[in-house]
DNA sequence: CATCGCATGGGACCAAGGTCCAATGGACGT
DNA sequence: ACGTCCATTGGACCTTGGTCCCATGCGATG
């Protein structure tokens, strides 16, 4: 696969600690953008490879803090690192605690900054990974049907064939089908990998009638 | 089963501050035991039933910081709640980056100090309800022999018992009696419980020969 | 050395999974 | 109304899984 430069964003509304981000951040190697408030980066469009945001906490406007949360609402999980001008622990806490990086105050020795850039990006390279698998096992899954989908649930379980055409009041000839279909549009050519897959994307086992 | 009264552990050096908080947390309804030292905590017994830790950052000996990295050693995943006289964002940001639960400045309001709590017992139930799921599938793991295990990890990956066969070099029949042994002592009757099961303490399935 | 646990398998047999081919009927859209 | 997708089912047939009983050989332990 072809190896992508991390990227890194900038969202702070001084223009000149913008420039001295941009500066320093691009002498480490790295493709950088900046922004000038968390609504111009929210219009700007996803990118591919690993990447990372660094955002200031206070801003007019929309804050470092909304934006956090409109990212985690909208599963955006880019590596967030906050900077801030005061120091608020209370603050800090709920922001690490929601998953960002770091929190650093100003000002920050380029080291600390740094480490925590290398840190969001390997992080942001497992998501990238993780989510990559999911999409790929739901686009497969989209392929099911109704039926084939609620057979899935049941399979999952480890239930009988016989046992599935009980709860689903259908025969056992038509479960095989059903069954047949799901592992060729799946996939997966054993039971086993198709609880794993189920498991990735989280798709809980129908309840179990023994 | 039985429901066990919530236990909420304090360790910090200043007589006052236990007295204090022993108080003020039995008055919420809880059962509270104190400690001067982290080392005078690490003695104390591991407990049953849902708990959580009010540590002292700053401390003579063991400080609060180490503490944490000695029960995280040690796989102790009683959650912890942090209390320090003077704010420090790097310090704060570092112990909820290894769980923490919370970082309180002193001095605090109550009502932060019982959220916490709360946050803290709920997490400790989960975590003590997936810590005995854990424990009884290690049980029932540890009753399989050696061929047995490596049967297992095979089995997990979905492979045929002849394709298994071929990868130990033995008879499919050999194989089906190990399968069968692993399925009565795993005390599960279907591929996809067996599964789940692997999944649930992290046994890796063995490298696959299509 | 006798016993026990373990790994190894053969024979026989049945249950369950999986796959052909073929067919019917309902729903939905053009 | 016609075609398409979907759910449903049957028959035939083969492969796999699972379970009896039985047997051998090896290493450890008493």
């Amino acid at each position: 696969m072809k190896k992508e430069t991390a990227r890194v964003f900038v969202v702070d509304d001084d223009p000149s600690v913008r420039k001295g981000l941009d500066r320093l951040i691009r002498s480490g190697g790295l493709l950088v953008e900046t922004f000038a408030s968390a609504d111009a980066f929210l219009e700007h469009p996803g990118t591919k490879g690993p990447s990372c945001l660094i955002l200031d906490i206070k801003m007019p406007g929309t804050t470092g803090i909304e934006l956090q949360e409109k990212l985690l609402s909208r599963e955006d999980t880019m590596p967030i690192i906050f900077i801030s001008g005061h120091g608020d622990i209370p603050l800090a806490v709920e922001v690490i605690k929601k998953g960002a990086i770091d929190f650093l105050s100003k000002p920050f020795n380029d080291k600390d900054l740094f480490d925590a850039i290398d840190e969001a990006l390997d992080k942001s390279k497992i998501i990238q990974t993780n989510r990559a698998d999911q999409d790929a096992i739901r686009f497969h899954l989209d392929l099911l049907t109704k039926r084939e989908s609620e057979v899935l649930t049941y399979v999952i379980t480890g239930m009988l064939n016989k046992q599935i055409a009980a709860a689903l009041n259908i025969s056992e000839k038509t479960v095989k089908v059903h069954r047949g279909r799901v592992m060729e549009k799946m996939s997966v050519d054993s039971v086993a990998e198709l609880v794993r897959l189920a498991q990735k994307i989280n798709i809980k086992p129908a309840k179990i009638h023994h």
